[in-house]
DNA sequence: GTCTATACGATGATAGAC
DNA sequence: GTCTATCATCGTATAGAC
């Protein structure tokens, strides 16, 4: 039986990208060389060029998969109908992928500006697709007199940004599950855009 | 009467810092080089050297006065003591303050992990500080049964990365004025951690 | 105070041996 | 498929002329 000797890119293929993605985390695109993420993976430099045709392809790659997953697992979860139960979904589900890819989340928000034109619009256009995912949910709120704001654009980032900055201090086995936390952000997400009191008496008179 | 020439360095120093601003904060810490620096100033490289002992130094100190400035202006503001009262003026200010400081807010949450560890600190320390502002705001607002929330640091740390993401979006000129931006994040703000009827109900029992 | 010149290591990427 | 060796370039920082 053939038995191949130091043929591994089925393992280091992958190998390469999660140590792209570790040290583009933590020390950012720019600060990270090719050798440091060689000396990650166990090879050297000049070999990292048969998974990757340049640093720059490595991190656009892994932005993109990133915000592909992200679309495909929103796409796939359960929407209920209830525009209030939506948005909650929406928190629910935000949360808890994000804490668990704190790196590419990081990423992705970090290096945006290291990548080319052409691959920054890209990823721009991605981004805007899940923002105005929840800026429907948003409007189908207000058409329904469940929620109230004054520019659903500007909440939608707000409300992305409240969301996201959960990977800034989010850390795992610390004094919040995840569970706790997405609570938490739900309660504050569909407070910020609850009717008030005098919305529902407005309301009622019409 | 007697002339200079070639001697600028009351001018040269301001414009050293805010060339480094200008290119840390559209490019990242990292991928600028001291010779961008120098060309964007209009001297060579060697020359910088006169104005920073080194290029950690350069961010360092934009960093610092930066928070030095945030924690002054909001020392410098009158306080209500109403708690709603107060985490609007917060809101306003906070907002205020940052769309007119977009480059130095950007390089202030982004380049920390390009500060040496004893950098860090001293930032994390500032910051700290600055945030320590809000959630003592928030927990006045609680105790005078105003204000309701679980989690007095996670509210606080959710409410500052929604109103700093006012600088990922914000441009002079666009859609909104500062002020109606302002008032919006106001809105969600005090939304976020207002009391339900409920809540008002069971104080009243009490 | 600014310049030129330079030290010297690190960078991304490639060529060719094995 | 991985290695070593190498290229041209760029990085920060310094020394010394003017």
């Amino acid at each position: 039986m053939a038995r191949k000797t130091g043929s591994h890119s089925e393992i280091t293929g992958p190998k390469v990208r999660a140590a792209a993605l570790k040290l583009f985390a933590s020390q950012g695109y720019a600060a990270v060389s090719m050798r440091q993420i060689a000396a990650e993976v166990g090879v050297q430099a000049g070999a990292l060029y048969l998974y990757t045709p340049d640093k720059q392809s490595l991190l656009y790659d892994l932005m993109h998969s990133h915000m592909d997953e992200l679309l495909e697992a929103w796409r796939r979860t359960e929407k209920p109908s209830y525009p209030a139960a939506l948005l909650e979904r929406f928190v629910q589900f935000h949360i808890k992928f994000h804490v668990t890819r704190r790196d590419a989340v990081f990423i992705s928000y970090m290096e945006l500006r290291n990548l080319t034109p052409e691959n920054f619009t890209e990823l721009e256009r991605l981004r805007r697709r899940y923002e105005d995912g929840l800026e429907s949910i948003l409007m189908a709120g207000q058409s329904a007199g469940e929620f109230r704001f004054e520019d659903s654009r500007l909440t939608t980032l707000a409300l992305i940004a409240m969301l996201t900055g959960v990977t800034n201090w989010y850390k795992p086995g610390g004094r919040l599950t995840p569970g706790q936390v997405a609570d938490i952000y739900t309660d504050m997400t569909l407070n910020s855009v609850a009717c008030t009191r005098a919305d529902l008496a407005r309301a009622a008179a019409d």
